[in-house]
DNA sequence: AATGAATGAGCCTTCATTCAT
DNA sequence: TATGAATGAAGGCTCATTCAT
């Protein structure tokens, strides 16, 4: 039953694939067409342009992100575990998507990004909030959040994809060793 | 516009310039040659193509800041004092050069990067230097080079690129405080 | 120009005929394009590159003109007689189509030139047939057809060229002698 | 002493082997400059252009090729004879010169040839000659010199062409059937 | 005479986008 | 909805030719 959804679905899942491999300028519309079993047409409708459909992606593997990220959360540790395990997922989650750090990468650093409005997004409020918490229990730093992200999530992934390309195997201590770093570059 | 190295110069400098606005492939290799006073078939006498001259110029801008680091540091002072003082330094030359950071970040995270030999540059020996002494006097933890410089380098640039777009305003303060958090998240 | 067909052969005829005027290298797609009443982009839909269609055009008109000189064959006469007729038919069809002269001309004396398959069009090949029956007849020197070719097919394409060209006028009479000066150059 | 002489004669050489191995338009004159061992700007003081260039080797060529032509000739033989020696120092003169004829066949059949007046070279009149007391002699066909041209030079280029590039092996039986053939295609 | 850096027009080719079907 | 042929603007690159030295 290849209704909208999974025919928007086919066209992103591609598209993650191609830029991440080709980046934005080596990748077609036909191609993304082709491999994703639509045609060229057809993503006009859904898209009004391809930067639309890049912010599209970008959008929906944002909020996969931070969907991903909440299911892992445990609300009932004390909240300095709950900043490791959440870390922990993030960079595990980089680690088993490595298109999508590569998408991400590139986008976050084109002169394309437009300030996207994912600050709504639920999931990430609810991220957001445990950053002001413990910001107030006096256990971080008081920063920006984004400052705090420039500081954790920012080296993370660069990790991670140090890791997909092979510079470096992260075994399971480093991994342990890469989240405290992260922390310690936060606590007061 | 005496020499050949004032032309490349120029070329370069135009170049960094325009793709750090606009991006490598909306920067028509004929705009680069008209804003740096010369003509398009020129550029190809001193480079292959265009890649060409995007690999030469991130290879000269990498070295240039290896160069600038190298001038600041001061083997006199303790090795923690150095480090911070380096970073620091790194901190206010992304600060001082946002075109830079745009063109590197684009750079290291498009499927072009190839693998540039600049660990044979002799300055950014010497900064590695510092590094394996540190972990050898067993004041930083035992990571390879790259990893360092995920939690150091990687948020430097991250936070000079915030506060060169404006979407945060760094003090001085908040200066220290981001060379103490590179600190911490390496320190032993 | 409702279907591929006739596109195709809308751009080999203005194809054909440009590049008898001006030479390969004096042709821009562009030109082929505006002529043929297409764009420039169609062209590469159809054809992969500018050399795809020069060679393909070369199998297209390789293959007609057996084609047609088969259509002018008569299997019931005797087998001098035929060749005789053949090598007229062949002065005459050079005679009426100078535009192909040019090209095949121009095609085979480059450094284009690649071995193509032409060898297995079935109209040619009954034309080899008829060269190997004259052989074993013993009516014909036992040579290789590429030879038999060069004392036939190359002087009458080259004495089309030069009545083509208005150097010498080509009356009935010097047809005649000229299919017989083929015919006595291979003759045993 | 590199005179004048010397250096146009090292032009030709280089342009003549650069044009048969990739074409006119695929040889640029700085390759020819580089090649040569001179400079872009010395072969504009030699030439006007590229054309002029070409048509001045070509000339070269052609007065080179009766002048070897003519050290061949007897005229004490009888001059059937004498045709037939120079049909065989031509074709040897193609088989030991395969740069040459790739030139020659190039020029010949691009929309560039101009009438060079080389029926002007007196080497070449000499050889006229001696088709014209052929004629008179009633031993070959009273036929224009360009159409006697066609039935044996142009073959013998064809041949050679076909030696030359590996497509048949030409024993020294073959040469001299093929000399028969040309004699055999114009004689009375 | 000689050099070769410099120019800039021109061409092949790609690809986002449209639109007839 | 869906297709994919068609368009045409734009860009990388080449190279004949010039000219300052």
């Amino acid at each position: 039953m290849s209704n909208v959804k999974d025919k928007k679905k086919a066209i992103f899942r591609v598209t993650l694939k191609l830029i991440a491999k080709q980046g934005f300028h080596n990748t077609p519309m036909s191609q993304i067409a082709k491999l994703s079993g639509t045609s060229a047409g057809i993503i006009y409708h859904y898209f009004e342009n391809k930067e639309d459909l890049i912010h599209s992606l970008h959008y929906e593997v944002k909020t996969g992100m931070a969907q991903e990220l909440i299911s892992k959360d445990d609300p009932q540790l004390h909240i300095v575990k709950r900043f490791k395990l959440l870390y922990m997922a993030l960079l595990d989650y980089f680690i088993n998507n490595p298109d999508l750090v590569e998408f991400m990468l590139q986008y976050e650093n084109s002169p394309y990004e437009k300030k996207t409005m994912w600050k709504e997004d639920s999931n990430i409020v609810k991220l957001f909030n445990l950053i002001n918490i413990a910001v107030k229990d006096k256990l971080i730093k008081p920063l920006p959040i984004e400052i705090i992200s420039v500081f954790t999530a920012t080296p993370l992934v660069a990790l991670a994809k140090l890791h997909n390309k092979g510079i470096i195997e992260l075994t399971d201590e480093m991994k342990v060793t890469a989240v405290e770093s992260c922390w310690n570059a936060i606590k007061l």
